[in-house]
RNA sequence: GGGCGAUUAGCUCAGCUGGCGAGAGCGUCCGGUUUACACCCGGAAGGUCGGAGGUUCGAGUCCUCCAUCGCCCACCA
């Protein structure tokens, strides 16, 4: 509790600390990370309403993503703001396992030693990735505590601790007894590289300029020889040809119906093949006729299975052809392309090459070029799930923000295939599943089984295989709370949680996938009720950061250079949902410029505050106080306006304008205005200001506090040392966030309007100083005529002198008590002022400036009384738009009359 | 082949259900050691909101078409 304790002298007097004049991330953040998570303040605190985040998994490779990075702010954010407003906020910080990178990255130390898993064997190769993944969780957990993720970390879940198994297992079990988990031979994405399936999300598509060879493949005779006869095929993968065991043509194609029945020699390999018809040959496409190689195309694949037809496979896992591929055997797959292509040529069978751009399959952890290949793995029927999954959102029991990804999902949703859940990996959740060596049954079981479930044998292995990785990040919802657990206590009370947060990119891995098997798990109950989608953050050339590109921008050393403040700032502050943004130095500049702002307005505030000073607001009557000075009453005014937006965008999850609103109010109303109209007062020995600089600073600390965490908390450390909460909150963070006071106490509409016209007064006459170049240092005498703001006018006088350096300021009523010769004047819609500058003035520059001014009010009136002479605008537009037209005509023809008085005394 | 997004000041972007005399940050220009802050203060310049139609009293905002850029999905060889 040392940070609310003020360091006392001998005396025992407090002793403020000192702020130095530049606010230093680094000497604060880790600090105050510490006091905080001392404090206990990270934990949930029992209020009313629960409110749940469960963190999604960060990269376990190590690297912070800037991506993460802001996932994580967001987060933040709203767990800060619930916590400050009450809520029962649980934060569970939690770390997928990754399998295939982390199975990568592993392997590939390996490499580095001369070693591959296999050398190790499993049980090895696995205390290897464990060693790899402890390093992995500590720098993760470092890392986002420097991003000042508050959440409860001594309640971290790892996927791969024994919790949330159970709950992999109990799932797998679960489909596996509803039929919706089989295991079958089928047509598979293969990474030679990782040497794994992959689901069909894990494959990107990116067209390659490559060839489209035409082959001919010689027709034979009843004998089984080849004749001169040919029909040519291309193919832009002509090393399957050895796999080829049909020639498939369309039944309705002119040029070839008549040969189906008939058969071609294979040109690689020889074989004696078939010509069957098919409607999925299309007529347009290539030249008509389609090689079929149903061991490595999945459409040959489908027209294999319709006509019967042997399936072939020629590549061995590491991507080269097997023995199988006759002569081609041994040879790596694209030497086999090149060596099948010569040989065609060799023997005259190669008709043509075209170029040809087509998109390629590539594995999107290795980039490798995968293989479609026939195999046996574990699937899992997702279409059943997909219906309940499509209606949670229908019913709008699940909301996309923004909305627009509600139709992304939905056509996944709707055009859902099976999802292949294996992976030859090691490192992963290992498949529940264990086969005997005496009989055909598969035991199915969340326990470690010691006998068969068929014959009872004791010669049972479990399946090498490992599920993918989405699988339990899927469970990620419930496992981390607890399921299946019956007793888990924070099952019924967190469950489901409220904003899912993350990039758009991970809509099908993750999103979809959580909503089906938390529905499946759950008995129908959604997991979340709000995903909230941002956009990725991209390099400063707009390109996507990526580690080959070397333009990533580490979120550590931006920290290092600006502070977590400004990077939370500037990836929050310039982010709207679903839109990708670009980051860039200047972008962070802003960050922590408006970090040192706060500190340094702070600073002034607090040093201003002596012993004995009056802090306490007196409460607001059912209006604002009218015995309050008008900028008083407007600060507050505005203060509370802003809580009521504050409140109202949060709401709705606007967190990037809400940022905008508060920036711009404490920036330009409270620093450039109400204090330095507060410091007038100050200088004349005036202490009231006080109550009221130290309530709107308390409100700021309390509404920036979820955006930008670290230097609130520092600064409302040292406020409270000098006025403590009235609650009596030790920390910022569990302090109570400003909300809308139902009354509206302190709404003042009239001490906004006066002192926006105290604004007009000063910036014209800061203006006109401006533009006729008069020292900044010199003071000049002013005049202020003022018809309705007369009085705040007055009362504001010695303000206006100071701000806008002029003395003395005459306030007059009407325009015959200024002067009218050496004049500068500017007639503003609440009145005039008039600069008498003497020399300084030239009166033919000066009536340009008025007749300009008249000219550009003549062109307003002339458009506003074209637009009010149209009846139909009177009639269809609604009344207020009209009536405001209306004072705005009247307004601009009053300041045109007063330029045309001010020209006309010019003579 | 389908779908989505972007196009607004020199740059990066806000502008939610149509009322906008279109904003911000950075940059530019002019002027500032006013005892919180030069990571600052004051002032200014700069946009026919990608193009063409349409709906409307009124369009940056809604509709149609087009152009350019980007993304996602898709088994067409």
């Amino acid at each position: 509790m040392t940070a609310t304790t003020p360091e006392a002298n001998d005396d025992g007097a407090r002793v403020p600390r000192a702020m130095p004049a530049t606010y230093e991330p680094a000497d604060v953040e880790e600090r105050i990370y510490r006091e905080w998570e001392q404090a206990g303040h990270f934990r949930p605190s029992g209020g009313e309403r629960p409110f749940t985040i469960v963190m999604p998994p960060p990269n376990l490779t190590g690297e912070l993503h800037m991506g993460h990075a802001l996932t994580v702010a967001v987060e933040d954010i709203l767990v800060r703001w619930h916590r400050m407003r009450g809520d029962d906020t649980l934060w569970l910080p939690g770390v997928d396992h990754a399998a295939i990178a982390v199975n990568t990255l592993v392997e590939r130390e390996l490499a580095a030693e001369g070693l591959s898993r296999h050398d190790l064997g499993r049980e090895r190769f696995l205390e290897r990735v464990w060693e790899f993944v402890n390093r992995s969780r500590s720098r993760i957990s470092v890392q986002h505590r420097r991003l000042g993720a508050s959440a409860d970390w001594e309640r971290e879940r790892f996927t791969m601790d024994e919790g949330p198994r159970r709950a992999v297992r109990q799932t797998f079990v679960t489909l596996y007894r509803d039929g919706l988990i089989y295991r079958g031979e089928r047509i598979i994405n293969w990474c030679p590289d990782c040497q794994t399936a992959l689901s069909d999300l894990e494959v990107e598509h990116a067209d390659e300029a490559g060839s489209f060879w035409h082959i001919r493949y010689p027709l034979a005779d009843d004998a089984g020889a080849a004749t001169d006869e040919h029909l040519v095929i291309a193919t832009t993968r002509p090393e399957t040809i050895p796999a080829d065991t049909a020639v498939a043509v369309n039944p309705e194609d002119p040029r070839y119906a008549h040969l189906i029945g008939r058969s071609v020699v294979v040109p690689a390999g020889g074989r004696l093949v078939p010509i069957v018809g098919d409607e999925a040959v299309s007529l347009e496409a290539g030249s008509g006729a389609l090689k079929v190689t149903p061991g490595h195309d999945p459409v040959d694949f489908e027209i294999g299975e319709r006509h019967g037809l042997p399936v072939l496979s020629i590549l061995t896992p590491d991507g080269h052809l097997n023995e199988e591929a006759g002569e081609y055997a041994g040879l790596e797959r694209f030497a086999a392309r090149d060596r099948v292509v010569a040989d065609l040529q060799a023997r005259n069978l190669l008709e043509r090459i075209e170029p040809y751009t087509h998109a390629v399959g590539h594995c999107q952890r290795s980039g490798t070029i995968v293989e479609p290949i026939v195999s046996e793995q574990w699937f899992m029927r997702v279409a059943p799930l997909a219906r309940p999954a499509l209606d949670a959102v229908h019913e709008g029991r699940i909301r996309f923000v923004p909305p627009r990804f509600t139709r992304t999902y939905e056509h996944w949703m709707e055009n859902i295939r099976d999802w292949t859940i294996s992976r030859q990996i090691w490192w992963g959740h290992r498949i529940p599943v264990w086969y005997c060596d005496d009989c055909d049954a598969v035991t199915v079981a969340v326990e470690d089984p010691n006998r068969c479930g068929g014959c009872g044998g004791a010669a049972i292995r479990q399946d090498e295989d490992t599920l993918d990785t989405w699988f339990s990040s899927a469970l990620w919802p419930h496992s981390t709370l607890g399921w299946p657990d019956p007793d888990a206590p924070d099952l019924p009370r967190f469950y489901p949680t409220q904003v899912m947060e993350t990039g758009y990119d991970i809509i099908f891995f993750w999103v979809a996938r959580m909503v089906m098997l938390s529905l499946y798990n759950m008995r129908g109950e959604v997991p979340f009720d709000t995903v909230y989608l941002h956009g990725l953050v991209r390099a400063e050339d707009g390109t996507k950061m990526s580690k080959s590109h070397g333009n990533v921008v580490d979120p550590l050393s931006v920290i290092d250079r600006y502070g977590t403040d400004a990077l939370r700032y500037t990836v929050v502050a310039s982010s709207s949902p679903g839109n990708d943004q670009r980051i860039s130095d200047q972008r962070l500049e802003a960050g922590r410029n408006l970090a040192n702002k706060l500190w340094n307005a702070s600073r002034y505030v607090l040093s201003m505050v002596e012993d004995g000073d009056e802090l306490a607001l007196p409460a607001p009557p059912a209006g604002a106080d009218p015995a309050l000075p008008v900028e008083d009453r407007w600060i507050l005014s505005r203060c509370e306006r802003l809580v009521e937006t504050a409140d109202e965008l949060l709401g709705k999850l606007e967190l990037a304008e809400a940022l905008r609103q508060l920036r711009d109010f404490f920036w330009e109303e409270f620093a450039d205005w109400y204090i330095e109209l507060a410091k007038v007062r100050l200088r004349e020995g005036d202490r009231t200001p006080l109550p009221v600089l130290v309530h709107v600073l308390d409100r700021l600390l309390r509404l920036f506090h979820p955006f930008m965490p670290f230097v609130t908390e520092e600064i409302w450390q040292r406020l409270v040392e000098r006025r403590p909460d009235p609650e009596a909150a030790p920390m910022l963070i569990v302090a109570r966030y400003p909300e809308p006071d139902p009354a509206a106490s302190w709404h003042d509409a009239a001490a906004e309007r006066e002192l926006a016209a105290a604004q007009d007064f000063v910036r014209a006459i800061r203006n006109i100083r401006a533009e006729k170049h008069v020292e900044a240092g010199r003071w000049v005498a002013a005049y202020v005529v003022g018809a309705e703001a007369l009085e705040t006018a007055r009362a504001l006088a010695p303000a206006i002198e100071q701000l806008a350096r002029v003395r003395p300021l005459h306030v007059v009523a009407t325009a015959d008590e200024a002067p009218s010769d050496g004049v500068v004047t500017t007639v503003l819609p609440v009145g005039r002022v008039v600069l008498p500058l003497g020399g300084l003035v030239d009166a033919e520059a000066e009536r340009a400036r008025l007749g300009a001014q008249i000219e550009r009010l003549a062109g307003e009136i002339a458009r506003l009384e074209g637009k009010l002479a149209n009846e139909q605008f009177r009639t269809r537009a609604p009344a207020e738009v009209v009536a405001k037209e209306e004072e705005r005509l009247a307004t601009a023809r009053q300041q045109r009359a007063g330029f045309e008085g001010s020209l006309a005394e010019l003579g």
